[in-house]
DNA sequence: CCGATATACGGAACACCACTCCGCTTATCA
DNA sequence: TGATAAGCGGAGTGGTGTTCCGTATATCGG
């Protein structure tokens, strides 16, 4: 009497049917609309909005993404994967030290959008707990092995810290106000020309 | 016919009735519940609440800061007020190198209190514009004043800038998560015996 | 190929917010 | 002691995040 019935019962630890086609098309396009509209009119857009500019309802959005902050810790992820990825494949497409060049000049676009969330990392919502995590686990390595490389070629000085760096250009771009954008160019400019400053020697072969 | 009838005109330039006594009170009212509930539930707590903790009616808190970024502004110079004003009767009751670390952590627990209004700054919103100039105006020369007595008498170096000081306990105030509160009184710690390290002699007159 | 059914969709409805409006109250002053 | 302008209170407005549930549809056993 206790059993279950012989048949009918819906396996509950391992669900057979796979995802549905248009629930993973509609995550995507929700994502891909969030990333547009945080970046026109911030992280504080209404989520109706979003969801206007996916063609989705608004059921739909929370169905994906159980509330705001999940949505905008989602599109964070996403483009912490980006930008971590590009350092890849500019490593594969340039030599080391325009690889690192370029990469950091991305990276420092990927902080100057993320102005209102760092406000919003600091709100103790629990969805934003791990964010800082991820961040480092992938932009770490990401940066480290194009240093590692540029530091091979004696392209750059060889005792700078991936983690130092980012947090650098972090915290050089917190600079806001009038002239903000411009002041954080310039220093991010200054910090990078320190990098090169110590190197061994400029072509790759080159030993006393 | 185009004239103003001979009299029973109000001067519009000149309001000569003396503000209502009750509107003083009401306004100090608002005040003072805004920085109690701003401190125990942040710079987002609904204005009802504040209304509510100030026994009035919330139209005749919107008569007196027509939208709730005045309120936080005015809040925020009331506090700039009270701790800058501190920093004089610190110097009259103490010996100035006494007087300027009591003032230091004072300094300290007001940049904690602000961590919500300092995302607030970057929101754009008008209101906040002038805050910063504000907070240096008032502050620049308070410790200024601390800085050169304790200078003075050689109890700390003389060769630390009383702005270089502000931001640099503001910025590692900005250090959270886990253990942010306890790291940031370390590392102003840290700076703060950093002050004392250069000074000329201790005692008040040693010179060789 | 074709129902059966779990899964996902859509948007009306709800709770809460900042802010407005206007009839009523009250401090000020002649 | 009125007359009257200034101030007060809170219901109302418009907009937000989030929930709920009837409807539509992709998947899969037959």
């Amino acid at each position: 009497m206790t059993q279950a019935p012989p048949k009918a019962q819906p396996e509950n630890p391992l669900p057979q049917r796979r995802p549905r086609a248009d629930s993973q098309r509609n995550e995507e396009a929700v994502l891909e609309a969030a990333k547009c509209v945080f970046a026109t009119s911030g992280v504080d857009a209404p989520v109706r909005e979003i969801a206007a500019r996916a063609g989705l309802g608004i059921g739909t959005l929370y169905r994906h993404f159980p509330n705001r902050s999940d949505l905008i810790a989602a599109v964070f992820r996403r483009e912490v994967d980006a930008c971590a990825e590009e350092a890849q494949r500019l490593a594969a497409e340039h030599p080391p030290g325009e690889a690192l060049m370029r990469w950091l000049h991305r990276y420092t676009a990927f902080i100057a959008t993320k102005r209102g969330l760092a406000a919003a990392l600091h709100s103790g919502d629990p969805a934003f707990d791990a964010l800082p995590a991820y961040f480092q686990a992938h932009f770490e390595p990401a940066l480290g092995a194009l240093l590692a490389a540029a530091t091979a070629t004696h392209e750059i000085r060889p005792d700078v810290a991936p983690y130092d760096l980012l947090r650098a250009i972090g915290n050089l771009s917190t600079a806001s106000g009038a002239d903000g954008a411009d002041h954080t160019r310039r220093m991010v400019g200054l910090l990078l020309d320190g990098l090169r400053y110590g190197a061994g020697a400029p072509p790759p072969k080159a030993a006393p």
